[in-house]
DNA sequence: TGCACGATGAAC
DNA sequence: TTCATCGTGCAC
């Protein structure tokens, strides 16, 4: 059933499940990420991360995001052109684009809108939801969280251990926008709204 | 081949 | 405010 409509996870359910309900839910599909990077950006908050790694199925809740939106965004690593690195950037959507920032922490992005457009949305923060331990706030602690690392990069999100998926339920939440994180290089850009929260959560990183 | 520099987080 | 620590991109 993964892939189609009303996809479980697991045969139905994740090994972990709070006693109260049985979670279902919908893995999302190609077309998800093959649009508008911004749009993308706004819809990811709300939906979860679903990493299955040596036997573990670790969940989070998406609550802040940012755009990157191509080549002549000055703040994407696109804005370089295709190279050994951003050539995931440049493929198609739908796939992970995992780097490691001052050697340190890694950043983990969902690849958007077609191939070729060097656009994708840097996952900042995530409500925990299942089998998840420490701090989730700021996309280094987030990717230490679930278990992401260059490993990663380039895997396809339409697979079985590394997706996004709707959940069951989305409450209907405000979004606030504000300028992106530490990217005050790039000028004007640094200062369009494109990052991305659920108003009032708890979780997000920066206000 | 060398080097400057981060889409960060934590300590001081 | 400083620093850890290394992959990347570009100069030479």
């Amino acid at each position: 059933m993964i892939g189609g409509a009303g996809a479980t996870v697991n045969g139905g359910s994740f090994p972990f499940r709070p006693l109260c309900y049985r979670r279902r839910v919908q893995k999302l599909p190609r077309s998800f990420y093959d649009r508008d990077t911004i749009v993308v950006a706004r819809e990811l908050l709300g939906k979860l991360l679903v990493h299955v790694s040596r036997g573990v199925t670790r969940i989070g809740r998406i609550v802040e995001t940012e755009a990157y939106l191509g080549p002549h965004d000055l703040a994407s690593h696109s804005s370089k052109g295709r190279t050994q690195r951003t050539e995931i950037m440049f493929g198609p959507p739908g796939h992970a684009y995992v780097y490691l920032i001052y050697g340190v922490h890694h950043c983990m992005n969902v690849v958007t809108e077609r191939a070729g457009h060097g656009s994708a949305v840097l996952l900042r923060a995530i409500e925990p939801v299942a089998n998840i331990n420490g701090r989730t706030s700021g996309p280094g602690l987030l990717c230490r969280a679930m278990k992401i690392d260059l490993r990663l990069n380039g895997h396809d999100l339409l697979g079985e251990d590394f997706f996004v998926a709707r959940p069951d339920h989305e409450p209907v939440v405000r979004i606030k926008k504000r300028p992106r994180v530490g990217v005050d290089y790039a000028g004007a850009w640094a200062r369009r709204h494109l990052r991305f929260y659920l108003a009032g959560n708890p979780f997000v990183s920066r206000l």
